[in-house]
RNA sequence: GCCAGCAUAGCUCAGUUGGCCAGAGCAGCUGAUUUGUAAUCAGCGGGUCGGGGGUUCGAAUCCCUCUGCUGGCUCCA
């Protein structure tokens, strides 16, 4: 007998050998049937799989994160059998489960699968997983692995194999399809109930585009039709969110064919949106001892070939301006960080000068791929928020302190709770594609992790995201599909300071390198605008919003009083507008609630004889009629 | 940049296997209506079917190419 420990503690006592799905069975028969999959002495395993020690044990069904990955992961392993199936001699890469559903990576030859092939192969699936087929485990030796991928002729997972170490490797079986896989798989393919193949994708083997293109078809299933079902809706839900969609609707911003992909631009009601945001941030800032300078769009070339930055993005960025001179050229701006060291090092500085706060919006411009552009949030030419700090080394930790606390301000204020701080590092296998020491970069990379942990920040950590020049703590942020992009970015470099020689005099009256950090708490206008419209859905916070009213006149008799209503608005800094239209009012009030504007006011001869407003709510409704002074009152109560 | 798709009026979309002057709703314009909390009524205008090239007696529809967009991959100072 083993002694098996649930999470509550308490403890079964059960035969050698028996698995979690005979422990799943002893507590109630309903719980064995949703179990998915196990953690045992914590690793997840297979819930059929025997014990033969004494373990701790948790069981996990659909409710459970673990749960579904292993019902995703199995479900790929289905869509597998349903490709061999229906495309024979197709080669197969990897196949995991990812946060919403399942991809499975394949090589199909000549033969080209697209979109329109999903649905075949999803009735394969449902056809397969009709047959209840269990997924079995087998452990299975290096050599016989091979021999089996050879005999089926499959490059990929034979290059997988290289990777393994005999005595560790396991295939799985279902039905008629086996597949080289560590597992845990679920018990058995008929709870695999509804399937929905999403779309395919090309993706290169092994995430390196000098390999073999591979064609990736993802999906996502569930033990219920309904909550497939379900999840298309809440999809179709958070397409409307989208910040491209809202935008246009909005009157945020467009694009241009004509003016080039990539290359946003502002229109009234979201440059008012823009303002204020760097309004809020010009005040924040203020406070804290940052002076605003302005720079030039463009710089000397020789300028981006001393900060490295030619070197590195030189080939595949926009490429030089040439002048009537031969022998002169500039680039477009890719970052502000070398005019402001120039800044730095146009007159001697005291350490009693430091730190230096040198800020920004400045627009920078960049050849993104053009795969890669996406609404507002990857664009060629975009503003930053944009800082440097110079300081002492001694200064550097409460800089950086001061920093975050600013950009978790920043963060605060927009009501964004859910993010994610990432502690992005180098890539210790690939030294080339970082510029200066190993020692500037130890220290830099000690001061951000000292940092985050003296304030109990609790961050993630990616190894090979570091900038060229420095570690950094980036901000990331969901869009409304689930999609995480960098916000606020806070950088710790010593490599620029050297490359452009700064120095300040210290107490001791010799020169000495400042440390520099950059950092920009909204990353881009762009960007951060994109998810603020997607987190807000386009309804904005009344401190924010373009047009916090819309006052409605019944009829255009009261055309007049409504003048004098936004008038007295105004000198209260309440901003809206009249629709004077010759339309009815329940048209009037539907077109602003599809607006959003969060504020209507409506006006007839009752309000104009009272010296009134009738409020109605974005969203909410009726909240009755108030003099101007009650609602200026009421305004302040919402901002 | 790569893979797979998409591109018809300002917007959302119809347009049968290539075949008569390319349609609808909303928006717009004109007129009527002067309106009380999510669409007043009537009339009118608007499209080189993304650009270019080709196949064909004939192309929105088939082929090539360019541009833009969508979803991924790679990249992201």
């Amino acid at each position: 007998m083993i002694n098996i420990t649930l999470p509550d503690g308490s403890v079964r006592q059960v035969e050698s050998g028996s698995s979690a799905m005979d422990v799943a069975k002893s507590i109630s028969e309903g719980l064995a049937r949703n179990v998915l999959s196990a953690k045992v002495n914590g690793e997840v395993w297979d819930a059929n799989r025997p014990m033969t020690t004494d373990a701790t044990l948790q069981l996990f069904t659909w409710n459970d994160k673990d749960g579904k990955t292993t019902f995703w992961h199995s479900s790929a392993h289905l869509m597998a059998e349903a490709l061999e199936a229906l495309y024979p001699g197709i080669k197969l890469g990897i196949g995991p489960a990812i946060d919403t559903g399942f991809y499975y990576d394949v090589d199909a030859g000549d033969r080209v699968i697209s979109t329109n092939d999903l649905p075949a192969i999803e009735k394969k699936m449902q056809e397969l997983a009709r047959q209840k087929n269990d997924y079995v485990r087998k452990d299975i030796s290096k050599a016989d692995a091979v021999a089996y991928f050879e005999e089926k002729g499959d490059q990929y997972k034979l290059e997988l194999l290289e990777g393994l170490e005999d005595g560790e490797i396991t295939f799985y079986t279902q039905g008629g399809f086996t597949d080289l896989c560590r597992g845990p798989h679920i018990p058995n393919t008929g709870t695999i109930k509804a399937v929905k193949l999403m779309n395919v994708a090309g993706a290169y083997w092994r995430g390196d585009e000098k390999n073999q293109q591979m064609t990736r078809i993802y999906g996502v299933s569930f033990p219920k039709q309904k909550e497939l079902t379900e999840y298309l809706h809440l999809l179709e839900e958070a397409k409307k969110r989208d910040h491209r969609k809202l935008g246009a609707e909005l009157d945020l911003f467009m694009f241009s064919d004509r003016v080039g992909a990539g290359l946003p631009i502002w229109l009234p009601k979201g440059n008012a949106l823009r303002e204020r945001l760097m309004n809020f941030l010009r005040e924040e800032q203020e406070k804290r001892g940052y002076k605003m300078v302005t720079t030039p769009h463009i710089g000397k070339k020789e300028l981006y070939v001393t900060s490295g930055h030619y070197e590195k993005y030189g080939e595949d960025s926009f490429q030089p301006i040439k002048t009537p001179r031969v022998d002169e050229e500039f680039l477009l701006k890719p970052m502000n960080c070398p005019h402001h060291c120039e800044i730095f090092a146009h007159r001697p500085h005291s350490y009693r000068d430091l730190p230096l706060r040198i800020a920004e919006f400045g627009t920078v411009y960049r050849y993104e791929q053009s795969g890669e552009l996406h609404g507002l949030s990857r664009v060629r030419g975009f503003t930053q928020d944009d800082a440097h700090i110079f300081c002492t080394p001694d200064q550097l930790k409460e800089e950086f302190l001061n920093v975050l606390d600013l950009t978790e301000t920043v963060l605060k204020k927009m009501g964004f709770e859910e993010f994610t701080a990432q502690i992005s590092l180098r890539d210790p296998d690939n030294p080339s594609k970082y510029i200066g020491s190993t020692e500037n970069w130890e220290a830099a990379e000690s001061a951000i992790i000292n940092a985050t942990q003296e304030v109990g920040l609790s961050t993630t950590t990616e190894l090979g995201e570091a900038a060229f020049y420095g570690p950094k703590l980036d901000f990331m942020i969901k869009d409304a599909l689930g999609r995480s992009w960098q916000l606020g970015t806070i950088q710790v470099d010593y490599n620029l300071p050297e490359r452009f020689e700064l120095e300040y005099i210290g107490a001791d009256n010799k020169a000495h390198r400042p440390v520099m950090i950059h950092r920009a708490p909204f990353g881009s206008m762009e960007r951060f605008i994109s998810i603020l419209i997607e987190n807000t859905a386009g309804k904005f916070p009344l401190w924010l919003t373009p047009e916090q009213y819309a006052i409605l006149p019944i009829s255009d008799k009261f055309n007049g009083y409504c003048e004098e209503v936004q008038q007295a608005l105004a000198t209260h800094d309440i901003r809206g507008f009249i629709d004077d239209r010759n339309e009815t009012i329940g048209r009037k009030i539907r077109d602003t609630e599809l607006k959003k504007i969060p504020i209507m006011l409506i006006v007839g001869e009752k309000e104009a004889e009272g010296n009134a407003v009738s409020v109605r709510i974005q969203g909410e409704g009726d909240k009755g009629a108030m003099s101007i002074e009650e609602f200026v009152a009421y305004f302040k109560e919402l901002l």
